[in-house]
DNA sequence: TCCGCCCATGAAAGCGGTTCCATTCGCGGC
DNA sequence: GCCGCGAATGGAACCGCTTTCATGGGCGGA
């Protein structure tokens, strides 16, 4: 009796015939316990425990159309970026009792199959980050007709959630941070892919403040690349040989692009803050452990991640709501290599890092 | 007649009717078209196009059990690590059209439903990373009677799949770089948690070959902590106090560690490599970009998801084929970190680096 | 004491596919 | 010319659960 037939998993008649009830009340108590009578209720999940049913999620979403599994796509998912937004997007599904189907689209994902259909099929809800158009997958999505939040992508205009970061604020505190030690028309900004939808952002926030600063904006001061330091290192290369003496200021579209900026300027002798001012953006953990320390926007990549799957649910829940647009904060971190004529700390070391300038040993 | 119905989707009697055929020849169509004549089969293709069918995947789950959706359970999303492997595994199972539902366990991972158990019935496999003991996720994994592998950790007595990650190599060809240049006395090796699955596994390659070097290791030569720049720093800062003048050789069970051990050993004023020798592992893309760089073992993440993957799928596909196991090669990258007596290239800078040793601007 | 109502429960109709089995038909071999 | 067989298709039984609707019984109000 107490032995489960072998192989075949319990299933809700099983329960039923042994606990002496229908299949009905067996499902009730899992779904509505206060439907059923609690000396029953306690009766039969003795049973389900002893017996150990599970019961068959396909033939629950077959009825309910629910599997409390998100899907979310990213445009990649290599470095920290996703990790972290990842980590904090799972985290709050997890506090919702959902689960994370993830995909990175990775641009030329297709299967045998139609891309990412396969899952479309078993997900309550879509997180897609678009951060360069993609009108194939957007297609897609939208067709699915499921419940949806769009990350980092301006498509309020489409009547889609969307969870976006302040690319403006924090974009704006970094430029102005630079013009406050370093002349208008030596501030450069390097970019990432040029359809890229943040570094489009931070770029016209970029120019709109050199022209707050009374300064019109020369072409090679906007430049486009990869979110990558070896752009960041042509870059710096390249500029090296433009620009003269003085000071200049850089505001990179991101960390990966700050340090091969960094890493040129060192290569070739230059201080860093000393001759250049540098900020990156994403506030990666590479930032603060660069030396020296790089400056850089803090973009709640956690929390980006969160608000998205927290925005998910409520659509979910109340397909209704109007939609909303949520926007995340960014705060520039001020670190060693941006600091312009602000003294340091009292017991600040001397000013200045420049690469393989110390001797041997003590 | 085109119009499909507003509202409800589309399902497999909509198309029989419409083509005038069974369900039973459109599912035919769908899943085995050799057993249908070419001139339905496009007929009634056609239908499907135009009326936008898409099996429902619950329904499908129901009778043959199978989603096509693997689970992978991590201890942590928390980095590049983590984001590195789970590209890899996403690459391949999309490869083979599988998806990911990926969840951290996070060790108080427990939403109001037993821990795990949502998604057990809705995936094909699970590739659960155990890098140390969880009893009860283990326990959890095993009842759900799913496919499985097991990732970085040495369950094979168990009779289940598993990737492991080649410490013993790596760290071999680590600490036999470190004992080339530095004696066996002056040796360290800085660990992760002790009961990590990793960190043991490349201590006792340390121990061991200490022992080979006719050394019989001192219990301060070894230290556990956890994976972290602070707790780098923390016995870097320690150690300063208590090992006397000469060199020193650093091997830690990370790259974190190893860049917290860096920090505070150039903080104090000593040089690296020259005062102290620092070998990493997991090469994570830090190493490469710290200055000066970080020698590290280099572990292939990326390829370790894979191959975790395709095992996953294997045993699925062949639920009976032998338990397999398979090791991922590590490979020591040697930088300038631990550059020892070996002269270095000839266009090499002065070597040894010092934080802070540089003056003003040229 | 009787009626109506509500509470607890059961029977059964799907949900949307897959697949076993039966049926029909065309055709080659004897 | 007839028999048998395989190819193409349809009928219908599930897969395991949720949920509507019906039923029976206990109980409070009149």
């Amino acid at each position: 009796m107490t032995t489960p037939k072998a192989g075949k998993p319990v299933s809700i008649d099983d329960v039923a015939t042994a606990a002496g009830v229908s299949t009905a009340t067996v499902s009730r108590i899992l779904n509505a316990p206060k439907l059923v009578a609690p000396a029953t209720a306690t009766r039969v999940m003795r049973v389900i425990k002893r017996l150990g049913y599970r019961p068959n999620r396909f033939a629950q979403g077959l009825m309910t159309r629910r599997s409390r599994v998100l899907g979310i796509v990213l445009p990649d998912m290599h470095g920290e970026f996703y990790s972290e937004l990842l980590r904090g997007a799972n985290a709050r599904a997890r506090r919702s009792s959902y689960h994370l189907l993830v995909t990175a689209d990775g641009a030329a994902d297709h299967g045998p199959d139609p891309i990412a259909t396969a899952p479309f099929g078993l997900i309550d809800g879509l997180a897609l980050m678009l951060t360069e158009p993609n009108e194939h997958l957007w297609k897609e999505a939208r067709q699915s007709g499921l419940p949806m939040v769009v990350l980092d992508a301006d498509l309020d205009a489409e009547g889609v959630d969307s969870v976006l970061i302040d690319n403006t604020s924090g974009a704006g505190e970094a430029i102005a941070h630079l013009l406050s030690s370093v002349p208008a028309s030596r501030c450069y900004f390097v970019g990432g892919p040029r359809d890229n939808f943040d570094t489009g952002q931070r770029a016209a926030t970029f120019t709109r403040a050199l022209r707050g600063a009374r300064h019109r904006p020369r072409p090679d001061q906007t430049a486009y690349g990869t979110y990558s330091p070896q752009w960041g290192r042509t870059w710096g290369a390249g500029m090296l040989e433009r620009a003269g003496t003085g000071v200049i200021g850089v505001m990179a579209a991101d960390d990966e692009i700050a340090l091969g900026v960094l890493d040129a300027l060192l290569a070739a002798g230059r201080s860093v803050p000393d001759d250049a001012r540098i900020v990156g953006f994403n506030d990666s953990r590479l930032a603060s452990l660069l030396r020296p320390a790089l400056s850089s926007v803090r973009v709640p990549l956690a929390e980006v991640g969160a608000a998205a799957v927290e925005a998910l649910i409520n659509r979910i829940q109340h397909p209704e709501s109007p939609v909303v647009r949520k926007t995340m904060p960014t705060q520039l971190m001020v670190r060693e290599s941006s600091r312009g004529e602000r003294p340091g700390p009292p017991d600040a070391p001397p000013r200045g890092i420049r690469r393989r300038s110390g001797s041997g040993s003590s």
